[in-house]
DNA sequence: ATATTTTATTTTGTATACAAAATTAATCTA
DNA sequence: TAGATTAATTTTGTATACAAAATAAAATAT
């Protein structure tokens, strides 16, 4: 049988010490989390739980129930008896990944399309065009930011909530990968040009179009990721 | 308040040599989750830990492993300080899951469209027909059965493990609900209809159409299912 | 020195112990 | 009697303790 997990993910407090109505056990798993997400723990390390308990100041128990946890979000794998190790992301991995999350993405577009009042359309395009100038200017990181920030607020105009977060834990197993992934500049002008056929695609409200797009989008960012991934297994 | 009687048949495999290495933690993943599927434990319920530990004979600990990893995986709430309950699908629960569900199970039809050997194919068809002698028969209960395995092969041909895994949790929480609606018998015959245009779009490999039928499917599954909850919490 | 057992040490899996919160029972007041 | 307050009980959250497995280290044989 199947284990995919669909995280409660929200952000959290960035000690284990001020916890006030959550348990330890919650805050743990955000914390660890956003260890895997930064980096701070890389993929393949091992994940020993003495070393965390001392970090964080707490005992085996909780931070256990949190392993478990983040297991079965899919950020960690444990091997019985020999413990935990962040998963690595194989080509295999992001092979299969990548079109279950367009899958979603043009679900996500398709309902967006649907339910996009004026006002979101509005605030979208104003980002967009943020975006774009990050684009001109070459200011990479900002670039990231806006652009996720787009994707965020299609996703939300779904008005899905479930799949708003199957799709983040998807997203968040990749997002480092995709962050440090420096694109050509021939993939930066086609992923542009792809933003402004979405935009186009969401001010006529056509679903099939952007899912369409979204679709082709992240299938191009699938490649990205992987020559990423091939480069740093090489190194 | 309702107990649990559990079979705790099958941890004691017949060759020792042959056996995996298990933790009490696994073990017990599946057999509570089992337990949630089959209804033995109720939509709502709520999940003391003391009566399940003195039913599986396990402490404390690694049942509460399980209970946060089914909780991850969606079976479970917990609610700090008070405990687990199992979750109980509201109508928009499952407005949430269905086109998602409908998104993942096109794309399914996609990549089984690009991947179907002759051999699956022909073994799919034996199997529809099966069921549509089932149909005839009137038999329900070997006709969801079967219903089921068709859908699987083609989420094995799909070849993409992540999509099986993620289609399975989701599905595994409406399986109830699906199994006890009683279709009328004008839904039934629509089921059968739409399962001869799988076949037809299958024997094509016309992943299109196949993705477009399957998620039509679903989305009347979706009403059937809306109907049945009503129907439930009315009572 | 290399390879292979044997023996320590560490790490994980599970059970138990204890404190805090929540639930239930009991008591009191109007 | 109903409702509120307080005390008892249960249940959950966390820490610690101990056993089994795995890893590291030491010792032996080749």
């Amino acid at each position: 049988m199947s284990y995919i997990a669909i995280p409660i993910s929200e952000t959290e407090p960035t000690h284990a010490d001020e916890r006030e109505p959550t348990t330890l056990h919650a805050n743990l798993v955000a914390l660890i989390r956003e260890l895997v997400i930064e980096g701070d723990l890389e993929p393949g390390a091992k994940v020993p739980e003495r070393i965390l308990c001392e970090r964080f100041s707490v005992s085996r128990t909780p931070l256990r129930e949190a392993l478990k946890t983040l297991a079965s979000e899919g950020w960690l794998e444990i091997l019985p008896h020999k413990g935990a190790r962040v998963t690595r992301l194989s080509e295999e991995d992001v092979d299969q990944m990548f079109p279950i999350m367009g899958a979603l993405e043009a679900l996500s577009g398709e309902l967006a399309c649907a339910n996009l009042s004026e006002e979101q359309f509005a605030e979208i395009r104003a980002i967009h065009y943020q975006m774009v100038l990050h684009y001109t200017r070459r200011e990479l990181a900002p670039y990231f930011q806006i652009n996720q920030l787009i994707h965020e607020k299609i996703l939300a105009a779904a008005a899905n909530p479930l799949l708003v977060q199957m799709y983040q834990t998807l997203s968040g197993r990749i997002r480092r990968a995709r962050y440090v992934a420096n694109m050509s500049e021939d993939r930066w002008e086609q992923a542009i040009e792809e933003h402004e056929e979405m935009l186009s695609a969401l001010a006529a409200r056509d679903g099939q179009s952007l899912a369409d797009v979204l679709r082709r989008h992240l299938s191009n960012k699938c490649e990205t990721v992987k020559a990423h991934l091939r480069q740093e297994s090489a190194a």
